[in-house]
DNA sequence: CTGCCAGTTCAAGTCGACTTGAGGTCAAGA
DNA sequence: TCTTGACCTCAAGTCGACTTGAACTGGCAG
């Protein structure tokens, strides 16, 4: 009795079964088989949903993370590409520690107006000429 | 001759005429009037532009940011808002840091195979638990 | 045997920030 | 005066990762 229905590997994963359904047509996942129309899972599923979580707060897109599977099913990564991930964030954490530090100080600055405070006019300019990666994706979800 | 048409917009400030538009559509930023059909926008117009930049870097929507423009025009930014997208920054930087630290761990990793590293097994139970914030939106543009 | 309902398929919708395309206008240079 | 072409509007398309809805199927409890 070790085969999973959907609503099972939705309910120990925390994966929502149109999710479960929408990466097996991604082919980031497999079922292993059917019981009627049903799918079943292999308990394997349920590490590779780990994989793939762990993909996704990395910063990977799906497709990507799709070539991190061998076709025997064994995760296959490239430790290049780990690599080179690794240094993109370091961008951004840089780039974002800017960021915050500019936020704090403009919550924390006594000056009248924002545009009045150097420091704030200081970031200003280096978001004016594209150094602070404006034109990126949004940089995390808010969640609210 | 201080008034500028929209592609003297688009060519100071490097954001398409498409979305000066749009911005505009949007509140963000008004034209001070017409030559005809066209567009003309105050000088003035870039430092706004500048200020949008900068908000979108720090991870504010667009209609965030037109929250932050008072009906007059002048900036006019809760300080709490600030303080409050700060400590999310904050929070990103330290998941990101921990993520960046195990995809250099992974990189460097000499098990045969990843899910023989403790460490990279370690990550995994975390990504599976949501402590990632795995289902959040993608954390930076790849720019590729 | 039968009805229920979890599960299925496939197409379409959502969200945010823009971009693109078709078709129209009009100020300015030749 | 006529032509040019930058600009205009409005609708629709794009991208990624899913979600939603309508219509259908079939294993299992009664």
């Amino acid at each position: 009795m070790k085969d999973l229905d959907i609503s099972e590997v939705a309910k120990r994963s925390g994966v929502p079964a149109s999710t479960l359904r929408y990466y097996e047509e991604k082919g980031l996942l497999s079922s292993i088989g059917r019981r009627g129309l049903r799918r079943l899972f292999d308990p394997d599923v349920l590490e590779r949903l780990a994989l793939i979580a762990l993909g996704r707060a990395a910063g990977f897109s799906l497709d990507e993370i799709a070539l991190m599977f061998a076709p025997d099913g064994r995760p296959q990564i490239d430790r290049e590409v780990l690599a080179a991930k690794a240094d993109e964030l370091d961008r951004t954490i840089r780039r974002l520690g800017v960021m915050r530090d500019g936020l704090r100080h403009a919550a924390a600055c006594r000056a009248p107006s924002h545009m009045e405070c150097p420091t704030f006019r200081r970031i200003l300019r280096a978001a004016a000429t594209g150094a602070l990666g404006g034109r990126g994706k949004r940089p995390l979800e808010s969640r609210a």
